[in-house]
DNA sequence: AATGAATGAGTATTCATTCAT
DNA sequence: GATGAATGAATACTCATTCAT
């Protein structure tokens, strides 16, 4: 079952993305995580420090393995970019849908460091795509909201796919991969390396913090 | 400035965007529409009546411009509901926000009857997409999956597209056919009628109630 | 009974005088004002917001007594300091001794306005010993130290006199001026108006706020 | 340091003085005597365990002093007695500031005992006033208000006397015993052996509990 | 139509204290 | 001797809602 703490963060994350931050009491925390209120504070600060601490973790992850995909053409990064999100978004469903939708729950103070590494993250992708455009690989005319529909469109993933259902995890990457290309206009697809990018993202989110 | 449910439904519509519905407080709409928080419930049931009310006259208006789309060739229908969704959710994308986010704040009671609006909305998009696959227009392998990939996509604008920058709302609308038709795989893209569907959203939001 | 917001405040001066401000519970205010607990919240902002307009107001009062104080030389003014003092303390006992108790209760920047007030009091009283210093009135050799320990000694009153036992109000008050004047050193006690310093305290505390 | 168990001592004597009995929490405890708060409850019982175990000793050395305290006359006792509290309040302000502000905090049931020591002390003020008044050597009107006025007086001492500041000690002593005397009527003061008494304080207080 | 007053149930958080290790 | 873990009861305060006026 973890530790305590595994406990209380699963907990978080599952009622954060079920009910969203405001909508999950103290209690049901504690209820869900198999403690009383007052032991909740053991391994927690206040609220908003866990909501804090799991968007940090989630997204620290993927910074990290943003910065590790290889690929050297504008063309591969992006794809490699694709195959990342789509992937996390389809394998942790729950802490990326509360990255994603909670960042209006936060503290103006708290706010700016998370979103200091969301642009981190976005600034990845944005790299990849001016490049792109700059080589003539990519057509697209406004590079800035390619990025905002791209990143949206990625992370629609995480609302909808089923990881039991009829579409293969890698399939999806890849019909991603193609949307994405698709839209930025005029690119050809590299040759996707699914279960290169898989093994990355196991890596990454297995090491603890 | 209206009549004062009108201010009252502008408020809620506003704070729920911004802070969710749980973030929001009965209080914080009171002051948003310049009344005592008791005034308030002249013009409305509870607070969960007037986030049902809001979603199910936004859904209606979306079904009755769904409906009344024009287009006879599953493509025609696909490219009519993208520019239909694309415009009333980069031009109401409050409103728009608020249906697609708050639905997990209904009680399970309340739920059903918004659900069976959205889902008779989403059966247009289903069956335009079904009978492309049938006619062998598009070639996409896995309709339902397509349905919801393109919808989160479209939706997506809402959190991302800013009226007064630098893409006009017409193109914005073609990109968006082009990629959606893209993403069904084999499509040739119809003529848009961007102008037209742009008064029939208007006509319907237009409409009281 | 006097209105809501009089109900309340009495209750949290006796609850605070009796009790100190930490040993008074919200729950303790509103059963003693005859109140739920949330009501109480109608009445008030937050228990320190009760606890700093308890003693803005006394304070208030004091220095508006105190400089509406007759007598011109120093020791007709510091006779009427002791007097208005320890009639205040004697007549007003669980307020001021609210008032004198709970500065440590105040959070930092709540304090810095109440202290601001009880400065101006005490430098009253500090002009007067400094100034009967400087004539050759006083013999005390020193003043700040003789401010302490006048004021100190007046204000026990409050915490012992027993308005309806042995000790009549102006023989009280009488019995301290000639202490006081004795501790500051050869000096003549000046004739005594009590009751028209009694009148003076009746006026200020009867006017409201 | 001094043994773990002096630490908490010194911990909740300076906390309750600073703080109150209520403002204090047994974390701010543990915290200041460098302890885990599980900890504590090795050294000590209850939180109102340790309140009364201080005031017990402190009243204790009290009334040993008081006790031990030489003088044959009704002055000469007095006087000892004036400069015995003035120099203890002196000397250990945080410590008589408990004992004397946070008697209201305790329970009915142990603030019995506390009571009958305080009482026990103020019995020897008693006692060696109403002799003064039968043997003519004091003329004060109501000697049990005089003793309330006396103890008030000089426990002020504790609140603003500042051991590094401008008075000596023994000429506080001396002054409080002038003032004292003065506040009975017509006695003259005694020759004063402050040095003597100062013996005996820190032999008290050098005792082990 | 509008609101001040009222409240029971709820909020997140802290309390003093115990206990197994 | 020391402490991390645990908790029931309490803390100050807010909630959505009702109602008399």
């Amino acid at each position: 079952m973890g530790t305590t703490e595994q406990r209380v963060r699963r907990a978080a994350i599952e009622l954060f993305a079920e009910r969203g931050f405001h909508g999950t009491g103290i209690r049901d925390l504690a209820e869900r995580a198999g403690l009383s209120s007052a032991t909740l504070y053991h391994y927690m600060g206040t609220k908003e420090d866990l909501l804090v601490s799991i968007m940090r973790e989630s997204l620290t992850r993927l910074v990290t393995a943003g910065e590790r995909l290889p690929g050297a053409s504008p063309q591969e990064r992006v794809a490699g970019l694709v195959q990342l999100h789509v992937l996390t978004h389809a394998v942790q469903q729950e802490e990326t849908r509360v990255v994603d939708d909670e960042m209006r729950s936060l503290t103006p103070a708290r706010r700016a460091e998370v979103v200091a590494l969301r642009d981190r993250y976005e600034a990845l992708w944005q790299s990849a795509i001016d490049d792109g455009c700059s080589v003539g690989a990519f057509t697209v005319s406004a590079p800035r909201v390619a990025r905002l529909a791209l990143l949206e469109m990625c992370s629609g993933v995480a609302r909808w796919y089923a990881p039991d259902g009829p579409i293969p995890l890698p399939e999806l990457a890849v019909r991603y991969t193609e949307m994405a290309l698709g839209l930025l206009g005029g690119a050809e697809v590299p040759p996707a390396d699914v279960a290169g990018i898989r093994v990355l993202v196991d890596t990454v989110w297995a090491s603890q913090n």
